[in-house]
DNA sequence: TTTGTTGCAAAGGGTTTGCAGGAGA
DNA sequence: TCTCCTGCAAACCCTTTGCAACAAA
């Protein structure tokens, strides 16, 4: 894969973004290197591929783009107030699946955890109100 | 809110599907009393608002409708095989969450759960052959 | 020089909107 | 009769594709 200034460009936004962003949102904070968006989802799909981003699609029908920190199992715990989206390492849910196999009688070989509530400094700035 | 052929239509395709479907399927199931997609899409509108569907985001960006059969909160287990789907009442996750926002910070208000496997009648298909 | 990339414009396709005609109650 | 609902067509808008020009290696 070739090294080209969109290429930098994307990665460097989505690294420095602490939320998953629209193709729109990548291309306004690409500054000098922005490109048109065709590239940025042809370089996306790329990416995702690689294993270096990952897609979420919002109740907004739009897709969503974060870069992503590890290559393992993962969930993502979204802020409801600010959009500040967390990675988290860690699935709890392994042991409750079990129990939903026996009840169903299906074989669960995959899951997706989606979770929301509210950041610690949402939180902090709810109590100080 | 009036009572129309389309609106029955609607229902009873929705309640005979074991799987999520799209407005296309739905409108293509509705036989005799089969309406435009708009009218569709108008009246699943409003069923979400009283709870009565739900809609799921496939990969594919098309949205897909399925019924409530409960309004408590619930998880989908979806066949990757044969795309049957089940309503699960149970929810074991909660006690994960804890420990989640133990290691996040966050204060966990809302999650989703999306499962994936293979129903009992894939399994034993799957061993006779 | 070779071949992968980008940019532009246009096409694609699911979803939404406007509005006039139609049908519940 | 009075609204609410439906149908049709067109508008929308995000995403994808085609192709010629460009640039990385």
């Amino acid at each position: 894969m070739r090294q080209t200034p969109q290429r930098e460009g994307i990665l460097r936004v989505l690294n420095a973004s602490d939320r998953p962003l629209t193709v729109e949102e990548i291309s306004a904070r690409m500054g000098e290197d922005r490109s048109g968006l065709p590239t940025i989802y042809r370089n996306l799909e790329r990416f995702i591929l690689e294993g270096w981003a990952e897609t979420m699609l919002g109740q907004d029908q739009v897709m969503r783009f974060v870069r992503c920190n590890s290559k393992r199992h993962h969930h993502h715990l979204e802020c409801e107030k600010c959009g500040r989206m967390v990675e988290v390492d860690f699935c709890g849910v392994e042991d409750s699946l079990r129990q939903l196999e026996i009840a169903s009688g299906f074989q669960i070989t995959k899951h997706q955890l989606s979770l929301f509530g509210l950041c610690s400094d949402c939180q902090t700035a709810e109590k100080r109100h």
